[in-house]
DNA sequence: TAGAGACTTCGAGTGCACTCCAGCCAAGAC
DNA sequence: GTCTTGGCTGGAGTGCACTCGAAGTCTCTA
């Protein structure tokens, strides 16, 4: 978790599972359960079955982590991932799933700023206490 | 959750558990909870056992609300309300615990707001992607 | 020819923040 | 006087999102 996150290799487009880990931070074992549970689109498998992710593989795995950070459930996402498998038909839901979870965000930082300017007040108030009794 | 969180009842600073929950949009099983694990100071009782809420420990509440919608863990909390309970001369320790949790406040704010423009960007291509398909 | 790292299934363990249950008690309404 | 509501306790259970381990095989690099 320390890790810092590394770039992305310069790379053939057949990235290995342990350099996926290694650039988006991710363990590889929550990459093989990312694919299991259908939030990963298949990856493709070198001939003796080893995968290798793909620039797009990043570009999503990239994206996905955005929408984590952004506190979006994972089944979510699940869903997000098969409204892109099943095609161009389905980007007007894809739009309104992403408006949805973008006027979440939305509140999400306001709420955030409201407890920023509390925490400003509460931390002026400790200054001020303190100088009260430096000065006693 | 999708209950409205009710006002404050007009009060003989000695509201029940039941109007706690009420107003302040927690479980009764949580506000046990909170007191079993130190996070709330000890809750005045009534002769016959039951619990009575002042108005400071409603302000308590809020204020715990406030750094838990902001992602603060618990275990930090109870540090900090064990802190409270220590006194006066905690007030430097106390601000510092407030200060960087207000760092990690403003750092996902930004986060937030980096991907809150991905996600216009998104919605914005998905749109052209549709006006595209429609004139087609 | 090592050794590292990849693969599989699949089940169990972790950490957090609740959330609920069983079994009991007390007060007010009817 | 019993019924309902709401309170009490300690401990167990839940849901999420990983996270790890076992146990065995295969492959790539030095």
């Amino acid at each position: 978790m320390s890790e810092g996150v590394h770039p992305r290799p310069a790379g053939q487009d057949a990235y290995t599972i342990g350099e996926v880990a290694a650039c988006t931070g991710l363990t590889v074992h929550t990459l093989r359960w990312y694919e299991r549970i259908g939030l990963m689109p298949h990856v493709d498998r070198s001939n003796t079955g080893q995968r290798r992710y793909s620039n797009r593989d990043l570009d999503w795995l990239a994206f996905v982590g955005k929408l984590r950070l952004t506190g979006m459930p994972v089944a979510d996402m699940v869903r997000y991932a098969v409204l892109v498998r099943e095609g161009e038909h389905t980007f007007a839901v894809r739009q309104e799933l992403l408006r949805a979870h973008r006027e979440e965000v939305r509140s999400r930082i306001a709420e955030l700023q409201d407890t920023l300017a509390l925490l400003d007040h509460k931390i002026d108030s400790y200054a001020d206490a303190r100088r009260v009794s430096e000065r006693a």
